[in-house]
Formats: C-alpha cells, sequence, structure tokens
DNA sequence: TAAAATGATACTATAATGGTATCATTCTGT
DNA sequence: ACAGAATGATACCATTATAGTATCATTTTA
C-alpha cells in the first residue's frame, strides 16, 4: 500500500526539477534526458499539470513548461488530489451506500483520525521544501 | 486510496461478531446471515485468519470458529500485515532498485514519518477497542 | 450415512495503475 | 516557405492488485 502512485511520484520530480532550472523552460525531453522518466507518460504528466494549472507552456521549437505557482504553493497533498483523487483512507467498504453508522463506527473514526493526521502532515510538504533535503 | 481493504475489512468484523458471540463458536454461515459477506471469500479469509494463529477451529458438524487471541491483544495492524503486508507507504517508485538517496530523500523521509504515525496509531486500535464504540 | 461444517487449492472477474501511440497544432530558425 | 521541435488532445493497451468463485477432500455429529 503506497501513499502516493507513480504520476504523482513523477510529478514531483518533474516540478522540483522545474522549480531548480527557472526561469528557463524545461521540456519533456530535458526531464526524459535527465530524470530518466519514460517519455510518454510524462508527456501526460505534464499536460495534466498544466490543465490544472500548475503549469504554464509555450509551444512550438525551444517551447516548454514553467511554474505557474511559486515551489513554497506547490504542495504534495494538492498533487495527490489531483492525481489520486481525495485522501480518504476510511471509507467504509461494506455497502455501496454508504452505512448508517459512518459518523459512529469506531473503526472510521480511527481511519479518519489517521487519514487527517497524514493530510495535516502533508500541508508542509511543499516543492520549495523537498528542494532543501 | 484506501488504508484497509475488503479482505481485512471483513475480517474485523467476524473477529469482532466472534468476540461478542464468545464462548460460542461461530461459523461462516452465521457470518454470512447476519453480517451479509460473500460466502466463498469470507470462508477464505477465516481460513487465513486460522493458518494465521488468529482463530481456533472445529470441523464437523455444528464446527466453527473461535478467537485464539484475547480481543484486547488482536490489533488491527497485525490483521493488515496478514491481509495486505507490512505497512510501508514510503517505498521508493523511481526504479526497482532502491534509490541510493532512500535514507536522505526528503520526500521518503516525510512519507516515513505519516507511516510511523499511522502504524502508532493502529497499535492502539484493537478488537476490544472497536467493540466498545 | 447424510448433512453440515472446515481445509486446501485453483480459478476468474473487475478495477486501478502504469503506461503507449497517434495525430493535430503551434512556434522558431533558416 | 518549411522542416523540425515542441505541446494539446485523445484513444488505446498492459500489468497488477483486489475481490471475489468454485471444487473437492476431510472431519464430525445426529
Ligand atoms: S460499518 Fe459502515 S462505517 Fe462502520
Ligand atoms: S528518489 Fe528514490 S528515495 Fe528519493
Amino acid at each position: 500500500m503506497n501513499l502516493i502512485t507513480r504520476n504523482t511520484d513523477y510529478a514531483i520530480r518533474a516540478l522540483i526539477y522545474m522549480a531548480g532550472a527557472a526561469p528557463e523552460l524545461v521540456s519533456a525531453t530535458d526531464l526524459v534526458r535527465d530524470l530518466g522518466l519514460p517519455r510518454p507518460f510524462i508527456r501526460k504528466i505534464l499536460q495534466e499539470l498544466q490543465k490544472a494549472g500548475f503549469l504554464y507552456s509555450i509551444k512550438g521549437k525551444n517551447g516548454g513548461f514553467q511554474l505557474a505557482v511559486a515551489p513554497e504553493k506547490l504542495r504534495l497533498v494538492d498533487l495527490i488530489l489531483l492525481f489520486q483523487g481525495p485522501v480518504s483512507m476510511g471509507d467504509c467498504l461494506l455497502r455501496k451506500k454508504i452505512c448508517a453508522c459512518t459518523q459512529t463506527c469506531p473503526l472510521r473514526l480511527e481511519l479518519k483520525k489517521i487519514e487527517a493526521m497524514a493530510v495535516a502532515h502533508l500541508q508542509n510538504v511543499t516543492v520549495a521544501f523537498l528542494m532543501k533535503g
């Protein structure tokens, strides 16, 4: 069980790379060369990041991407949201129709606590933070 | 992204039910009737719980299962371990061969912190605890 | 001895993840 | 003008994990 999936992971690497390269444009080609990521996959990821407003893109020859958000404001939790959906570790699995007891079920309560801790922690993890390490 | 999967979830429900029914034996038939779980699936789960030493089983007509461990010692984290493998949210996804930087990578460090918090919390969640709620 | 239970094991279906592949469009340098 | 290098949009495919089913053998009791 992994907290982040590959697209999220690759997105982070790409964003850190771009933050370091700023204000230069970074192309998919650059990322493939320097980070060794599979080209079509990282292309798709970049397009999703652009659509979501995290990247500014310039088309055509010598084009590429730039961060559209300051590294301090680029939170891991938002990337997870984009690529994996909302962080919710405590959904009831018993029935599709949500259990009447969801609010009181002690198991869900505990799982929700863990979820809350995780999200709180993730709020502090930004691209800027990860660059320091 | 869910912290626990269905087999873990069903296992917990079954164990709570058994704890409540003790010292009576509980059969798969009972669980299907009272908890509405799919029969072949819960059967498999019960067999895994028995193999792992969480249940004591009696074969033959009027047979069934009993807890082999006190409810206070039956921890959710151990069930997760059994059905989902070790809780490890921060494995490096970049390469199969573990990154040289795993120990210093700031991203892994943060994910491992979250993992540690989650595990610590899960240690306190036992079948006995869940019965109170 | 039939019925009801578990033990063991193999198989299947669905969904999520992790990608590829293609074509259209845009921009730049020559 | 135009070739080449880049992104945009979209459809498709492969692998893995999850969530189950199905079957037959064995044990026990009424
Ligand atoms: S059984 Fe649905 S929330 Fe507890
Ligand atoms: S890149 Fe492998 S641990 Fe950070």
